[in-house]
DNA sequence: CAGCGTCTGTTCGCTAACACACAAAGCCAT
DNA sequence: ATGGCTTTGTGTGTTAGCGAACAGACGCTG
């Protein structure tokens, strides 16, 4: 379903625990508090300690490798579809990306002390915290295919509907030059992809802000992938 | 340390299992029949059912994303320092991805029906599946930026080098057209990098048959991903 | 030893994306 | 309103890799 124009009002709730019993869900959300993550807000950097998780409720964050001997590369983007934190899942505390905040937004945070004790207490949430864990494996894989073989435009597409769908809005702040860090690309190679997608009436964008204008248009010039990757996760998760 | 010049003739252990504690190790074990797999052999496809968990112990394979709108890509090579069917570890029954014998030689079978049980229980498996799990995830991150990046010849070198660790020997069979499928790039490509390797007196091949001469060579030309992907798993698992 | 399939080498034209450099336009603050 | 910063647009030349097509070399098998 695509989102409506307007920002929805309805206080939205974090997909992978909202699925849950009552009993589980409780038992992990009184361990968490309310935060407002701010646009830039870096998470985490590579070789860091976790010391929390985050469910996002209505803010989404990008995990990228960050730039070395290249440009940087997003790896994932999760709304409240998903976590960060993935590693403590497998008891590992350690990150190796960078995490940060791309949307603004709501979400629960929680000590990884206390995201642990609620995975010991709770088969269901540890059930569905792995089936998550292997949608990400599937969808990176799947996001290597992409990456290597699929047009800037294609993948510029791609980014700008998952954007939408974890913005819960057609409308969201990057720019191009931000875009080039996410799909590892020159920052004019992005301003020509966009300026295409502008042409041809599928987007507009002005210092940053972008509104998406014809979804169904953006979906036919996104790589399959865009359609491939969601799939899979409501299949298991949905 | 690099292998020696001839296949060493002590019997492998896989390096998942070896390190665990003797009760842990027999537990498994004892559910375990020993397997040739043989080159070319195909373990799943996508959307398969899961029947059996490998542990190499001297032969390796290859997970690729099977060619659709593209190619296809090599994802994960797997030797005796790791093990097939992993989302077995979270609980899934169904891979996304093909799997396939690189190099001949003797695995660990078991049901998955078998696996669950011994890792129901076995702490020790259990938590040491969990660390490599982890570390399958950031090799794909790592992957997924040098896939993008790196050049072809610097990413057949280091294809060459981690496919000489996993065969315990300076020489293995595979031809220009299989590693054009695994790499993502054209067959031609393959033996054009392939060629300048040989030129420089790195490697020499001959109609699928190919030594690794100098292996620090290679890995002066490979990218800093050889190594950092060898280095991530000894620190947590080795 | 004839024949066929597999494997490797080479060529030609093409294009997406690169690197570098600079211009213009919008926005903010002093 | 002016100067400075951020964001976007454009232009020139270069290159790695693509697609397609073909030729030679090796090695097995009948």
């Amino acid at each position: 379903m695509p989102p409506d124009s307007e920002k929805t009002p309805a206080r939205l709730e974090n997909r992978l625990l909202a699925a849950l019993p009552t009993r589980d869900r409780r038992l992990i959300l009184s361990r968490s508090e309310p935060v407002e993550l701010r646009r830039g807000e870096v998470i985490s950097e590579p070789g860091e300690r976790i010391r929390n998780a985050y469910f996002p409720t209505d803010c989404f964050l990008s995990l990228v490798t960050p730039p070395a001997d290249h440009s940087g590369l997003e790896v994932r983007l999760v709304g409240n579809e998903g976590m960060i934190g993935t590693p403590l899942i497998l008891g590992v505390e350690i990150t190796q990306i960078r995490t940060f905040v791309q949307g603004a937004g709501p979400a629960w945070r929680l000590s990884s002390e206390g995201f642990h004790e609620a995975l010991r207490q709770s088969e269901a949430l540890e059930a569905r915290l792995h089936c998550y864990l292997d949608v990400l494996m599937n969808q990176c894989t799947q996001l290597l295919a992409c990456t290597r073989f699929h047009l800037v435009e294609a993948r510029l597409a791609r980014w700008l509907l998952m954007s939408q769908d974890r913005a819960h809005s057609d409308h969201f702040h990057v720019t191009h030059e931000i875009l080039a860090l996410l799909l590892g690309v020159r920052r004019v190679g992005v301003t020509k992809a966009a300026s295409a997608l502008q042409a041809r009436e599928l987007i507009h964008y002005r210092r940053g802000e972008i509104t998406v204008l014809n979804r169904a248009g953006l979906q036919g010039t996104a790589c399959g992938c865009y359609g491939a990757a969601e799939a899979l996760y409501e299949q298991v998760l949905g």
